[in-house]
DNA sequence: GAGAATGAAAC
DNA sequence: GTTTCATTCTC
């Protein structure tokens, strides 16, 4: 990793001394967030632990009411105590560092929270996770990105903590394994079922799933607590109907084909029942005859696979080198512009491009491309470029004018905006909304912190913010010579550290082998803030 | 490089 | 046990 000289206390008590990220790492203390429950504009529900600048949110559906919740990252015994949550915890060593959420997990622990599926219709987790998960695979593309952001937030904010934690599955493993007993033959419990009990294995999953999407899409539908409840309910008595009607029928079947072999399978009818709810479901949701009045332009359950999130945005921010960058953007420009305004770095070996970013989706290249096939690749590449404080051109509802006033930075991940725009508004016209990264300004990620958003100066703000360098005479054959390589900057607490850098030109992975010659082309050069403020060093 | 495994939350 | 996704491991 490279770092800047002694400029943030909480991650210089970090020791490395073995060289070898630690498994376990408990640098800091606890740390208590207070906030208010958040809402997107989107949905009725986003309470989100690991976002600490939340604030006041205008929802004519919830109540404000003051959360406490426990920081994201604390060791999983401060999760307990807290009147709403039962301790259900894992028990783990007290410097357990669990993994940063992704995306999902976010918007799973804030629709839990937010019980908008009452107990009553569905307590089982396992069960909430195919519903949410149906329920994930329809959320627009705006409100995805907000979890995304959060995620990127959070995870952001881990590698901030444990700047040298890194996941290590199967560390875990042979702990497991001293636990179980037996070996893993001996614990399958389908290895004796039957024919019969697989069928009813079968029928009642397929009626489980049935509920689950039914419950997916009243709640697409914005049914939630007591409306979700009662629709449920409907739902189950009509359920109900259809099949004391199936039943009849089946009885008639019966009687007219008497000895046939339905009639001497005894429990066939599970069989039946199931595969009958299940597509009698599907039937009617096919037809459209409970929905046909619903405006609701989102997807329904489970047919609502949608492949526009193939590349998470969380990928561009990879703390790991091992493994290149899913998203891969084609055609390199093939020399972009430096901005000599910056003598921010300077080297031999590299120079800083900090307001050009030039689009990697090229309209010179295949229009065909940049205009449809890649036009998720390029959104999420351009919301990335956003993120990192780069002008871009072609916004997405996401960003929206700053609410911080003028002369400052808009930004898609403005925590204000984030917070308090409306999701409804339309897009707003491209070149009017053109970001501007003006030197100086705090741009990029907002970080994590204990800081009342609602009265905090941009200058108080943390941030990360990203600088891409270029790299010049690059020799290095895996990485193109006009390679930009981002680096990400954490400016928290008034310190810096250069965490590392994403592959983001080309898509070609950044090998260790890169990443030594771009420390060691770093090491011991002097960053000029930008903005003022004392100069650091680069260590290596 | 592909696919498997793991683990993040929650009960 | 269940979800999605990020990351690492293994072949």
């Amino acid at each position: 990793m490279l770092t800047l000289q002694g400029h943030d206390p909480l991650l210089d008590d970090v020791d490395d001394d073995d060289g070898m990220p630690p498994l376990v790492d408990n640098p800091n203390p606890s740390m208590t967030f207070t906030f208010f429950t958040d809402m997107t504009p989107i949905t009725a529900f986003s309470a989100d632990p690991t976002v600490a600048f939340e604030t006041v949110w205008d929802s004519p559906i919830r109540p404000e009411i003051p959360l406490e919740v426990a920081d994201p990252f604390e060791r999983q015994p401060a999760y307990n105590g807290g009147p709403e949550r039962t301790s259900h915890n894992k028990k783990r060593d007290a410097s357990y560092i669990p993994r940063p959420p992704n995306a999902f997990i976010l918007f799973r622990s804030s629709f839990i929270k937010s019980q908008q599926v009452p107990e009553k219709v569905e307590g089982n987790h396992s069960t909430l996770s195919k519903i949410i998960g149906k329920y994930w695979k329809t959320l627009p593309r705006e409100e995805r990105e907000v979890w995304e952001a959060k995620a990127v937030v959070a995870q952001a904010e881990h590698r901030r903590r444990y700047p040298d934690w890194r996941f290590r599955p199967g560390a875990n493993a042979l702990a497991k394994l001293k636990v179980k007993d037996g070996p893993p033959t001996a614990r399958r419990r389908t290895s004796h079922t039957g024919r019969k009990d697989r069928a009813e294995s079968t029928a009642r999953k397929k009626k489980d799933d049935a509920r689950c999407a039914i419950i997916a899409d009243l709640l697409v539908e914005g049914k939630t607590g007591v409306d979700l409840e009662d629709a449920v309910r409907k739902w189950e008595d009509s359920k109900k109907n259809t099949m004391a009607d199936s039943n009849e029928a089946r009885l008639i079947q019966e009687r007219k084909f008497d000895g046939d072999e339905a009639s001497t399978e005894p429990n066939k009818e599970g069989v039946v029942r199931g595969e009958m709810l299940y597509d009698n479901y599907l039937t009617s949701r096919n037809n459209g005859d409970q929905y046909r009045d619903n405006p609701h332009p989102r997807s329904r359950t489970p047919d609502a696979v949608d492949n526009r999130f193939k590349i998470p945005l969380t990928a561009m921010f990879r703390r790991s080198l091992s493994a290149p960058a899913s998203h891969s953007p084609p055609e390199p420009q093939p020399s972009p512009p430096t901005n000599a305004c910056h003598d921010f770095l300077e080297g031999t070996f590299v120079s800083i491009s900090y307001e050009t970013f030039e689009p990697q989706f090229s309209s010179s290249s295949d229009p065909s491309l940049y205009n449809c096939a890649m036009d998720e690749q390029r959104h999420q590449y351009e919301v990335a470029r956003a993120m990192l404080g780069e002008p871009i051109s072609d916004l997405s509802p996401l960003v929206l004018p700053s609410t911080l006033g003028e002369g400052v930075p808009r930004r898609w991940n403005d925590p204000h905006n984030l917070l308090k725009a409306s999701m409804g508004a339309p897009p707003p016209p491209s070149p009017a909304y053109t970001l501007s990264s003006p030197l100086g300004q705090p741009s990029a990620v907002y970080g994590l912190m204990d800081l009342d958003v609602s009265t905090a100066s941009l200058d108080e703000m943390p941030c990360y913010r990203s600088y891409n360098v270029l790299m010049k005479d690059w020799s290095d054959s895996c990485i193109s010579p006009h390679t930009q390589l981002p680096v990400l900057v954490n400016e928290f607490g008034g310190g810096q550290t250069v965490y590392d850098w994403y592959s983001g030109g080309n898509g070609e992975g950044i090998t260790p082998t890169s990443t030594e010659y771009v420390a060691s082309a770093l090491d011991g050069v002097e960053l000029v803030r930008v903005g003022g403020g004392s100069p650091a060093t680069v260590k290596y």
